[in-house]
DNA sequence: ACAGGTGTGTTATAACATATCCTTTTCGGG
DNA sequence: CCCGAAAAGGATATGTTATAACACACCTGT
């Protein structure tokens, strides 16, 4: 019996067998330490912090995380393509189309947090042409837009 | 005679110009040690870290500078459209189009560090709309495109 | 002069991320 | 099965980026 696994975060059968199959496509490893950040950062939902995501570890595992190791699985799961750096808001989430590669633009709502994560071909290609025009060869890129959403707009006559 | 004017660092009369008057259309008040800040940002000509530009104002004014202030220096130079963030490199950046306001894309090279700063409506509409079509009012849009810039892909064969 | 807002300086600390070193686990080949 | 290499995980420390709290200085209009 794992301790670990034991006291990891809920998750669906969808989700988990969507990351074992994209973890195998890529001969990556999902050993239960990741799968235990994985399904606490689909249990909550929404962007969380490296550090959030250590606090809430702890909470569920009644045990010390080091930063150096959520770390680690981060990285392991944004290689894997099942987790999402948000760079202006220092936080990560997780990928809402893990079934395939892709790349995404982010909606951030500053009033509520939550993400929409959009997969517009139109930006993508723009953005290429606007790199080939120019000689650059892009690697990646970070397109996200803050605002507010929907739902916070409407009850926003403060 | 102000000692921190004297100890500044060199700008050409064209960027002051623009500062001043962008400043002023703001009601902003372009202080000597803003403007200190600036010049060394122009002076450099690539993105800094707030820590690099640290060290280079201490070295250049031989004297302390707390990363409090050039934070509160940067604020107020991105809030006036004269500094740009990158936020996927956590750098600052001059603006290279102060004369007006403006959103902008960048392209940021991995290997030399350069970036070029794009205006793009394209980009703007094509974002624009896609927020729009999900009730999002959008208020900023980060654009960041990661490579390598057309001069270093052609030392690239490494 | 003085009241109020804006800017600046100083110290301390919060928040985010990585380095180093070592132990444990996994897994293929004898 | 056992061993060794490679991958993963853990502990401690440190580096880097950004902000808080508070006091004081300096303009500006009356």
């Amino acid at each position: 019996m794992d301790k670990r696994s034991a006291r990891a975060a809920p998750l669906a059968a969808k989700w988990r067998k969507l990351a074992e199959r994209r973890c195998a496509e890529k001969g990556a490893r999902l050993t239960p330490a990741r799968l235990a950040v994985y399904a606490e950062m689909r249990a909550c939902g929404r962007p969380l912090s490296a550090y959030e995501l250590i606090a809430l570890l702890e909470q569920r595992q009644k045990r010390k995380v080091a930063p150096l190791t959520v770390y680690r699985h981060l990285d392991f799961l944004m290689r894997t393509g099942l987790v999402h750096r948000l760079q202006s808001v220092k936080t990560y989430f997780a990928c809402e189309h893990p079934d395939h590669a892709h790349e995404s633009q982010f909606l951030l709502c500053d009033s509520c947090g939550q993400v929409d994560e959009v997969e517009s071909s139109g930006v993508e290609t723009l953005l290429a042409q606007i790199a080939d025009e120019r000689g650059f060869r892009a690697d990646n890129a970070v397109v996200e837009v803050q605002g507010v959403c929907g739902t916070c707009v409407v009850g926003e006559h403060a």
